[in-house]
DNA sequence: TTTTAAATTTGTAATCATTACAAAGTGAAA
DNA sequence: TTTCACTTTGTAATGATTACAAATTTAAAA
């Protein structure tokens, strides 16, 4: 996936949402950025390239980008939401020890049941969350055996 | 499940964890409340019966019974934490709509994930969280044409 | 039974993510 | 240029959760 400028423009114009700086840096911070960061995180980063940023700003965007469904959130632990470029549904799976957040490719079967009828609800969206500890981890845990 | 007295004993106890009066009051209302309640809503209800009651009494409580592995938390939108007693593994659904959630006992080929190695990552809990609109909300819906 | 120490509960203050709101800025149409 | 809608910004407010210390309860020791 190429995160030029063009195309940047075009995932959100083609939503109906105007494509203004701060939403095209934000959304380039999303593409370049797939760890499912914060809006800190964010913050922290484009305010050395745009110095009258405001957290606002960032508040703002996403949550419209939630709305016109350009971004999804991401809820581990009841503290800082979390987001991900809306793209091919996938799961996820955080480590308990260092509380980094991975994407899960594995196909798993209630996939299929999205936008379908379930005992009479209709889900439009599934997401898995996985809890446990990564590898990089379970290497470390090894290396002080 | 009998939720008597000499079983919500138990349930604590076993884990470690002394069995105080509100500790297993609020442990009883979870077993005869199973919404997904919030400390909130625990606190309206436990309050009536407790009226020295502290909701932080009941974080303490929760967070002490998370620990132990006795409770779960679920965190949907970000934000207040609900709670729900540990028991079978199922998954859960939230309607957009009236925000209720419901269990989800599909089976769900993910779920023999747990306590699996996937791609290197030791996976010891998976959770399933479904959105879409209710069975009572559509047929609301239904109603008004 | 009294004494004592540890655990638990409680109330209040602090923290922190997020939202509300209004002022300032931007850009395009009239 | 004037106007108007939209966007961005800064600050204040909100609300869930935690920190902390005082008060209370529990259980063991004497
Ligand atoms: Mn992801
Ligand atoms: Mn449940
Ligand atoms: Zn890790
Ligand atoms: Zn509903």
């Amino acid at each position: 996936m190429i995160t030029n400028l063009k195309n940047i423009k075009t995932i959100i114009s083609s939503k109906g949402v105007k494509a203004t700086f701060q939403r095209i840096k934000i959304m380039e911070y999303l593409l370049n950025n797939k760890s499912h960061p914060t809006v800190e995180e964010i913050f922290i980063a484009l305010v050395k390239q745009i110095p009258t940023l405001s957290k606002t700003t960032i508040y703002n965007t996403l949550n419209l980008f939630v709305e016109k469904n350009i971004v999804k959130t991401l809820n581990f632990s009841g503290v800082e939401t979390r987001y991900d470029v809306v793209a091919k549904s996938h799961h996820h799976f955080i480590c308990k020890r260092c509380r980094k957040i991975y994407d899960v490719n594995v196909e798993c079967n209630f996939l299929c049941d999205e936008n379908k009828v379930v005992n009479g609800n209709q889900i439009e969206e599934v997401t898995g969350y996985f809890k446990g500890i990564c590898k990089k981890c379970l290497n470390n845990d090894k290396a002080l055996n």
